[in-house]
DNA sequence: AATCAAATAT
DNA sequence: AATATTTGAT
């Protein structure tokens, strides 16, 4: 067509959400005439998954449903969250459905047909947005403070403004979206970038256009869902794609799970609150260390072992999985792999100096050790509570009224007795749940 | 072909 | 230091 974008933004990317099939054919026709690149999904939900996988840049999506459902209006505060345009297309215009989504986030509410007008100036959202936030960069590069209030803020979520100022947890949702405006700030000023990863890295580090992709902020709280959708998933299953999909954070990607997951694992994740208290540990090579000595990548799903695992836990020393030919069953890898088994909660099991702080410990009382004994998992998703090892030592504590620097042998019984189950399928890296409680292992295991 | 986990880069 | 990206498996 005469007039289309091109030569004043590049590459727009459009994702169409269409049940219908005539109403696909047509728009993506339309849009396709215009030079924008379409992609078409059938649901919103096809659409969200496509989005969390976070592979391609998205520019504009319209929601094309018949009757919005709720699902829409979730793909909706995904889109915002992504800072990616959004336009919902319904068969009757019904004001206080175009008033809703508005307000949660939509560019326009429209009806069918759609006007092609639209379509065809579709790239002046995409450039407006791509202006706005540019300006907002130039504004917040001087302050430090890295100033947020860039482009039209859909106020979604003023629930979890307020809430982040009860916890200290800054919402991740906000935390990420912010990033991500800083992404597309790096997109914006390199017109030309092109998707070219594959081809040749170099080439991306001259671009410097996508110098630092969204950063998640891993809050206690984010990691905490992490940890419930772990253990949701079971020992055996706690692959990133389905963590990913478990945890149902838009916006996060299976690549960052599992790069989070690769701290966890080796036990060299501090939450935020943790880090503040910036001790000194003594004995922190064994990140390459433990690495290294774990060099034969081993997938798999967990043995389904439950019995006699605590006792072996109890020893602290030999690991369940070092026991061949158990009924172990392995979903996925070969079953040949004992010998090569390891285990990596205990990898780290270096000697530490007891890090771990005490804060949290008045605020547990001693009723709630068997609370969380009883529902652990629920506790690990807590906000208040995210360190669990913390909680039990604290109650163990309690119970043993053992001072809290000698205590390491009884702590490590007491945990051991109580959260065995949850080591009880210890088997290789890919599926262990990581170590959620980190210090307190240390200091468990510190003088093996 | 997908996706894991290690290794490395930012 | 924390997270993302790349690389090399499976």
């Amino acid at each position: 067509m005469a007039i289309g974008y091109y030569g004043i933004i590049d590459e727009v990317r459009v994702v169409l959400v269409d049940p219908e099939i005539e109403n696909v054919t047509k728009m993506v026709d339309l849009l396709k005439s215009y030079d924008y690149e379409v992609i078409t999904v059938r649901t919103s939900s096809e659409a969200m998954e496509m989005l969390s996988k976070g592979e391609k840049k998205i520019d504009v999506i319209i929601i094309s449903v018949h009757s919005p459902n709720l699902d829409s209006f979730k793909l909706l505060a995904q889109d915002v969250t992504l800072d990616i345009i959004s336009l919902f297309v319904c068969d009757e215009y019904n004001e206080l459905l175009a008033k809703k989504a508005l307000k949660e986030g939509a560019c326009l509410f429209l009806q069918r047909p759609l006007n092609e007008e639209i379509v065809k100036y579709l790239w002046q959202f995409v450039l407006r947005r791509k202006i706005e936030r540019e300006k907002a960069k130039k504004g917040s590069e001087d302050g430090d403070k890295m100033i947020v209030n860039d482009v039209d803020t859909h106020n979604m979520d003023g629930n979890n403004e307020e809430l982040s100022k009860e916890t200290n947890d800054v919402p991740n949702i906000e935390e990420h979206r912010n990033n991500i405006h800083e992404v597309e700030d790096n997109i914006v000023s390199n017109e030309k970038y092109k998707w070219r990863r594959k081809n040749n890295r170099k080439d991306i580090k001259k671009d410097k256009a996508i110098k630092q992709k969204d950063c998640v902020k891993w809050t206690a709280d984010l990691h905490a869902k992490l940890m419930k959708s772990l253990e949701q998933l079971g020992e055996g299953k706690c692959y990133p794609k389905d963590i990913v999909e478990v945890m149902d954070v838009p916006g996060l990607t299976r690549m960052q799970v599992a790069s989070h997951l690769q701290k966890c694992r080796f036990n060299n994740w501090r939450s935020p609150e943790e880090r503040k208290s910036s001790r000194r540990i003594s004995g922190q090579e064994s990140l390459s260390e433990s690495q290294q000595r774990s060099s034969n990548t081993k997938y798999g799903t967990m043995p389904h072992l439950q019995n006699n695992i605590p006792n072996q836990i109890e020893r602290g020393l030999d690991f369940p999985f070092s026991t061949p030919n158990t009924s172990n069953t392995f979903a996925r890898g070969e079953s040949s792999i004992q010998e090569k088994l390891y285990p990596p909660q205990f990898q780290e099991i270096q000697t530490h100096s007891g890090s771990t702080t005490m804060s949290d410990a008045e605020n547990v009382t001693s009723d709630e050790v068997e609370t969380i004994n009883a529902n652990f998992q629920q506790h690990i998703a807590e906000p208040n509570m995210s360190y669990p090892s913390n909680i039990i030592a604290t109650n163990k504590s309690d119970i043993e009224g053992s001072d809290s620097n000698e205590r390491e042998d009884c702590d490590a019984y007491y945990n051991f007795n109580h959260m065995g189950y949850f080591f009880q399928n210890i088997g290789p890296p890919g599926a262990n749940l990581p170590n959620s409680y980190d210090s307190e292992f240390d200091q468990v295991y510190s003088d093996a």
